[in-house]
This record gives structure tokens, C-alpha cells and sequence, in this order.
DNA sequence: TCGATCGATAACTCGTTGGTTATGGATTGA
DNA sequence: TCAATCCATAACCAACGAGTTATCGATCGA
């Protein structure tokens, strides 16, 4: 039924992937050398994790010579959201403004 | 740093787990047997997953005779949503401090 | 052109975990 | 009291996944 989330729970289930995915939202666009910089683990595992994030539609990838860029997608949150607010139903009023900032988003 | 969310994401990436979880939301207080009859897995795989749930805070159990009747707690949900209003948060503060990011992003 | 850098992929290891069956303690009902 | 039911735990197994090193294609700088 709520298949929607599944990829996303799954994929920010990890700490590694999560954190990867939380410093694109906070600093923006990155290359993947500067996230391995900075993330604990080797380069593959760091690539590995971007691709695992861009099945999900958490990120976009540009590439600009040999260098590629990565950024968050928060749209991709949108089923998350969704999933939360439908299992708390109306409990939630917080809600309201981050539906209003990805309807904004949204184009 | 956002080491709250973690148990909660991990809990949830689960779909047994998760499907136990809405279930609860959805029709209210079940008995592990109830569960069982209805989740495709063994009686012992519903304790188990009702156990991690029950660790994350999702779940409550209340005995009563032989039987063990386990509801949600919708409260345990908490740290998501702020997870998912910060990480809004902090996109939106990168717009913030570039007022004309909006218009250079293709989307 | 050539060596160096960047990032993706392959191949592999190994710990985690979700599933199973077996079992035991506790409670109910006859 | 005693058999049956409910649920939790133990023990085990197989699959998955996150990490590693090795490597390769592509691109840049000199």
C-alpha cells in the first residue's frame, strides 16, 4: 500500500548516507571529493552512497569537467512527508508550513 | 549531531515492520496474535519486529491475561518531523542568503 | 602528449538482520 | 489438575548491504 516511502526510509537509514545527504542540504552543492574530504569513509563508498541517494531522488548530479556536483533534491522528502502526516493524521499542525515551502518550491 | 532520527529511520526501513506500525495506527490496539494472523511472517518474526518497535518508542504494550495487546505511539515520531523541518529549514536559509538563487535554479 | 587527478565500477569481505523452527513459561478453561 | 493457547526467547541460517582495495575511463595541467 504506502510503498511510496519505502525507498526513502531505506535509504536514509543509514548514518553515512543520511549524514552525506544532510550536509548537501546545509552547504549546498558539493563535488564528491569534497564530500569524501569530509565524510569518514573511502571515495567508492562515498560514490556508492550518492548513487543510492540519487535512486531515491534525493540528489542531482552535474558534472563539470572531471569533477561531478552534487546537490540535494528536498522534494524527494515529499512521500515522507506524506506517510508521517497520514499516520498521524490531523494531530500535526507543524506541518502546514513545510507544505506550503515545497508547494513553492515545486516550480 | 541529528543522532535522534537514526533509531527512527532504521526502525522504519523495514516493511514488515513498518506494515506492523501502520496497521497499529490505522485499526488501533491488536494483539500479537492478531498481527500474526494477519502479517504474512511467523509469530516469533511479529514479536521480534514488535520488540524493535517497541525500543524505538513506537509501540506500546499492555498485558492482559496471556495476551500482549501493543498500540502506537504516534509522540515517537517526533524527531522525524523535525528532522524533515530542518532539513527544509536549512535549503531554505541558503535562499535566504542568495535572494537570486531562486531564479538560476532550473526547476 | 603525458602524467596526474577525479569519480565510477568491479570484486570481495564481513557484520547485521530478518526469517525460520524449537522450546519454555504463563495463563486459561474444562 | 491438565491440556491447550498465547507470546517471548533461543539458536540457527541465508541474504543483504556497507565497507574495503583495485582498476579504468575521462579530463585537466604542464
Amino acid at each position: 500500500m504506502s510503498n511510496a516511502p519505502d525507498l526513502l526510509f531505506r535509504t536514509l537509514a543509514d548514518p553515512t548516507r543520511r549524514a552525506i545527504f544532510e550536509r548537501l542540504c546545509r552547504n549546498g552543492e558539493q563535488t564528491v571529493g569534497a564530500l569524501t574530504a569530509w565524510a569518514g569513509v573511502s571515495q567508492p563508498a562515498v560514490s556508492k552512497h550518492l548513487g543510492v541517494l540519487k535512486l531515491a531522488g534525493l540528489v542531482r548530479d552535474r558534472h563539470e569537467g572531471r569533477q561531478t556536483h552534487y546537490s540535494a533534491q528536498l522534494r524527494a522528502l515529499t512521500p515522507l512527508i506524506d506517510w508521517t502526516q497520514q499516520m498521524a493524521g490531523f494531530w500535526e499542525s507543524r506541518f502546514d508550513d513545510l507544505e506550503d515551502l515545497l508547494k513553492r518550491m515545486d516550480q
